[in-house]
DNA sequence: AAAGCCTACAACCGCATAGCT
DNA sequence: CAGCTATGCGGTTGTAGGCTT
């Protein structure tokens, strides 16, 4: 058995509205409000129309300054960052963005974000790939160069191999990519570098939520493998390593900092993008993540278990007119 | 000009859940 | 606590209008 209908369906009508319709529910409700109750709303109307469709109807369309079309550059931005921190969950989004329904955030990504966001991203794959074959080559040229040594010469193999580990550059100003890694003593470590000046700070943050910024020279970082910059970080004794030189304001830098937890694995921002990324296993991190780019569903953080309150508190990185063009964001994938 | 296709978006549907009895 | 109902939400569908062939 089903579930019962909400409404008669055989004496309501439905499709668009009318002028005349839309001027008796909006009038009812300015004068009358809603009373709690819209399944009894279109009786008291005299409308032939679904509670459901009534209710429909003010909130997407009637109510008062509701603003359709025209979504800015700004307003892009902040639903393509909810989308990738949260996912689907327009009613979040909207309230994010006075003036917008969900319905009409919702349709508006279906139909023009969601393609735009998938043009970059197959953008991306095709230079992920080029990188890949370019690493490939390299390493079988060294393997080949090292099976040419004579005998009894030994190759010293670097503990990272030079360059594997390059931070990806991004073309346009105000970038920055972040990783953030849970420690097995509860302890967020995470760490952004931000271009183009090439400025890398550091963040801890214990169970207390007390924390530590950190800044790092561009060219003692270049090389450094994340997880290894991440181990540092973690551990107290990162204030001793010559490494670390000084103190910043790191949480200055992000519009909402709330520290999310993402235990075992280490995550890219770039922009709208994000990333997995493989790590060294070292003591931070637990696992290895692939990452497919054949769905637009791989640019979302999952899984989130949050409330609706605190996916508004989420950190939530701002995309700032990243691009990639020249860049691949997968040269910190270990081979 | 007309048929077919595509896009945008309004509206519907059904599930989950809160709140009431 | 169980059952019922209204509401809220996200996925999906329907359709009008524009575009292409």
């Amino acid at each position: 058995m089903g579930r019962a209908p909400c409404c008669d369906k055989a004496n309501v009508k439905r499709g668009p509205w009318s002028p005349e319709e839309d001027t008796r529910l909006k009038s009812y409700i300015e004068e009358h409000g809603t009373g709690g109750n819209w399944i009894a709303l279109p009786q008291k109307l005299g409308l032939k129309r679904c509670g459901k469709s009534c209710r429909l109807r003010w909130l997407n369309y009637l109510r008062p300054n509701i603003k359709h079309g025209n979504f800015s550059e700004e307003e892009d931005n902040i639903i393509c960052s909810l989308y990738v921190t949260i996912g689907s969950r327009w009613s979040i989004i909207a309230a994010q963005l006075p003036g917008r329904t969900d319905n009409d955030i919702k349709n508006y990504w279906n139909t023009k974000l969601k393609k735009k966001l998938l043009g970059k991203q197959r953008k991306l794959e095709q230079q992920a790939q080029a990188r890949k074959v370019f690493n490939q080559k390299q390493q079988i040229k060294r393997e080949s160069e090292d099976l040419m040594l004579p005998v009894g010469v030994t190759t010293r193999t670097p503990y990272w191999p030079e360059q594997q580990y390059s931070w990806p550059i991004p073309v346009a100003n105000n970038a920055s990519i972040q990783y953030s890694n849970l420690n097995n003593n509860n302890q967020t470590s995470s760490f952004s570098k931000h271009f183009p000046n090439n400025i890398v700070t550091a963040t801890t943050m214990n169970s207390q939520h007390s924390s530590r910024d950190i800044s790092l020279t561009q060219n003692q970082l270049h090389d450094l493998h994340p997880s290894t910059l991440m181990n540092m970080i973690s551990t107290d004794t990162c204030h001793t390593s010559n490494v670390f030189q000084g103190f910043v304001n790191f949480s200055s830098d992000f519009p909402c900092v709330n520290q999310q937890q993402i235990d075992g694995t280490m995550r890219v921002f770039y922009g709208l993008e994000t990333m997995d990324m493989a790590t060294n296993g070292s003591t931070n991190t637990t696992s290895t993540e692939s990452t497919s780019w054949g769905d637009i569903n791989s640019l979302v953080y999952s899984p989130l278990l949050v409330s609706d309150h605190e996916a508004c508190q989420q950190r939530i990185i701002m995309p700032q007119d990243v691009t990639f063009e020249e860049s691949s964001c997968f040269a910190m994938q270990r081979q």
